[in-house]
DNA sequence: AAAATACCATACGCTACCGTATGGAAACAA
DNA sequence: TTGTTTCCATACGGTAGCGTATGGTATTTT
């Protein structure tokens, strides 16, 4: 009997597929949604994939904070090259987070946010982040003026703030939105 | 034979105690902690006890959600009591949802959040919620002297601060906190 | 081409729950 | 006391998903 079902070309996983699958889940269905079986539905194979590359479901959440914290690591440099407006890219900062495409982005982050409490390996990757997004920001403020206690505290303030601003239910109006931003950034 | 196990003294268990078992694994362990048999477990009964109360699983949820809103709408209306300076009652604010012991609410309240896309009945009670809250706080910045959209636009950022900074990690430096906090309030 | 390795299918046992069905104890009423 | 109602225990059947065992098919290596 052939090795039936799967489309013509199937192109073997990796284990990046797999992670990605899990994030497009945690982004949908929260942790609740990240489970072998389904996911291997999804992606057109059986469990027998997922267990080949990870020891169990566990090794996946963590290989999934891993990747998580390097990827946000990496993405707060590549949005504050330094030859730019400081002002400018705290408010292009503001919409990265909060408008339209971004919205999985920032469901998974809140996803992982929810486990630092339980799961230390989440608490670690979340710091790392936070260090160093709130490292670019200060500089960015310290650059349009502010000492460094006062950047440190501006930093920390829009910082929670672009956060929060995520959770509120009446986001949507983006005028509110914007004159929030310019309290802190002017 | 007698219906054994649980303590001597058997308090019958009512929906409010089943809510509030619901809320504390909630906050301890996320919505994968909020189960059935598990629970019956803790509160010492079996799930005879709860299926007589609910419906079933997802009758919990809309119970939690609805008593989460009301609660919040009363807790919001009682610390906003008008005959109080309202620059020290947005500091008091502040704190309380940032400091110490209401760290179990905080994470109720994150985890109720992490619905509000997948679970309308959820978004239904953030919305309320918020609604309440921002209205509170945006009449205590008109009464600093704000003009109306400025209160609203103070009140937005004040409340998103208030959110993101308890979802921060190095949140723990109290003097941060307080340097960022001066910055919108004062 | 043969052998080794990488990747996956199939099938299975197992556990943790969900929800239901039913009878019985406790508390209150008549 | 006797019914009536409220609350719960016990016992099931059913399902979804975890992890394992094993063998089969691709793919690379020699």
């Amino acid at each position: 009997m052939p090795q039936t079902a799967r489309a013509k070309k199937l192109p073997r996983l990796d284990k990046r597929a797999w992670i990605a699958a899990a994030f497009a889940e945690l982004a949908a269905h929260g942790w609740d949604g990240v489970r072998v079986e389904p996911m291997a539905a999804t992606l057109g194979v059986t469990k027998g994939s997922f267990y080949w590359h990870f020891a169990d479901r566990d090794a996946l959440f963590a290989a999934m904070f891993i990747r998580w914290a390097e990827g946000r690591v990496r993405a707060i440099r590549n949005e504050t090259v330094d030859d730019a407006d400081p002002r400018a890219l705290l408010y292009r900062l503001i919409d990265l987070y909060a408008r339209g495409p971004n919205t999985n982005g920032l469901a998974i982050e809140l996803a992982i946010r929810g486990l630092t409490r339980s799961d230390s390996r989440a608490a670690d990757a979340v710091a790392m982040v936070d260090g160093e997004r709130l490292a670019r920001v200060s500089a960015l403020f310290a650059k349009l003026g502010s000492k460094t206690s006062e950047s440190e505290a501006k930093a920390f303030l829009f910082y929670a703030f672009v956060f929060g601003q995520s959770l509120i239910a009446g986001r949507r109006d983006a005028s509110l939105r914007a004159a929030a931003s310019a309290l802190i950034v002017e």
